[in-house]
DNA sequence: CCCCAGGCACCTC
DNA sequence: GAGGTGCATGGG
């Protein structure tokens, strides 16, 4: 096993450990104490990610993001938490705007994740008319019940394609999915058979939404939330409950009558390319916050 | 009992 | 393409 620490500077320590990994973009990671979304960690919680190539927990510590584990740690830990991104800098491309300064002072630091295309895929699908705290459970659950053992370890990781395409829908409606059973089901049997999710990573923006919406169970929405937040589109801006309230309420200009058109709209209006930075931010304030606008 | 939750598939027109 | 409807499940 391999470990150490990595120093970051400003922004919470570089890394607002836990608004990132409870924000409801991550469904894969665990939390050593098991309180994950029920109470906030303390210096001894570990944030727990079990992957197909090892393992990998870490820490916010005395200023400091410790991290151990196996299958490389270390490059695991900066591509999943995005720790290369320059937030001063994406902060900067944000417009002058008293809400979204209000979500960034509420969480500085937080960070986008960058989970595999599968794994986030399906938690997406899960995601519909869903509580944030639900889609966790389900995620767990299919972990527990179909996912991956990491070798040397007694830890599951996110089944594979092959395994979800093996169930029933009446085995996935067994682990609480409802009306998304034969969704996952049949998304992971078109991924299984070589549609790889993937291919939208290297297309642009609204051709990688489009591309996305053939999997069964993903629509505009659920496909900009995986664009934003496994394939690299940080211009993605998912437009669920919470964000159109905002629209409504804060930006009624860019109010439209499709998504197509109040995506282009909302994603202008937070500065283009790091939109989907925005979003986030916005989302976790709003979902969280005690005195939210 | 009601309503709602990080929407989507399916059906009309 | 735009607009309505049904959909599982748990919690307030």
């Amino acid at each position: 096993m391999e470990a150490g620490a990595i120093e970051l500077d400003g922004l919470d320590g570089g890394c607002a450990l836990t608004a990132t990994l409870e924000s409801g973009q991550s469904y894969l990671w665990t939390r050593s104490d098991g309180l994950m979304y029920q109470a906030p960690p303390t210096e001894q919680t570990w944030y727990e990610l079990a992957h197909e190539a090892g393992f990998l927990r870490v820490r916010r510590r005395a200023g400091r993001l410790e991290w151990e584990g196996t299958g490389d740690p270390k490059r695991v830990l900066m591509d999943r938490l995005r720790l290369d991104d320059d937030l001063p800098s994406i902060y900067a491309e944000f417009p002058e705007d008293p809400m979204l300064q209000a979500a960034i002072n509420y969480v500085p630091g937080m960070r986008l994740v960058r989970d595999p295309p599968f794994a986030c895929l399906i938690s997406f699908i899960c995601s519909a008319q869903m509580r944030v705290e639900r889609i966790y459970g389900m995620q767990r659950a299919l972990t527990e019940t179909y996912g991956t053992i990491v070798p040397g370890t007694d830890a599951k990781a996110f089944p594979t394609p092959e395994a979800l395409a093996q169930t029933t829908e009446a085995d996935l409606r067994a682990l609480g999915l409802g009306y998304r059973a034969p969704y996952v089901r049949e998304t992971a049997a078109m991924v299984a058979d070589g549609t790889d999710p993937t291919t939208a990573a290297d297309m642009p923006y609204e051709d990688a939404r489009s591309y996305l919406t053939q999997f069964t169970g993903v629509g505009e929405k659920v496909a900009d939330c995986v664009l934003l937040f496994s394939l690299d589109h940080l211009e993605a801006v998912p437009l669920d409950t919470w964000i159109r309230k905002s629209i409504e309420r804060v930006y009624p200009a860019c109010a439209r009558d499709s998504y197509p058109a109040t995506s282009k709209a909302i994603r202008t209006q937070f500065g283009g390319t790091y939109a989907g930075y925005a979003q986030t931010y916005l989302f976790h304030y709003l979902r969280t916050s005690e005195d939210p606008w």
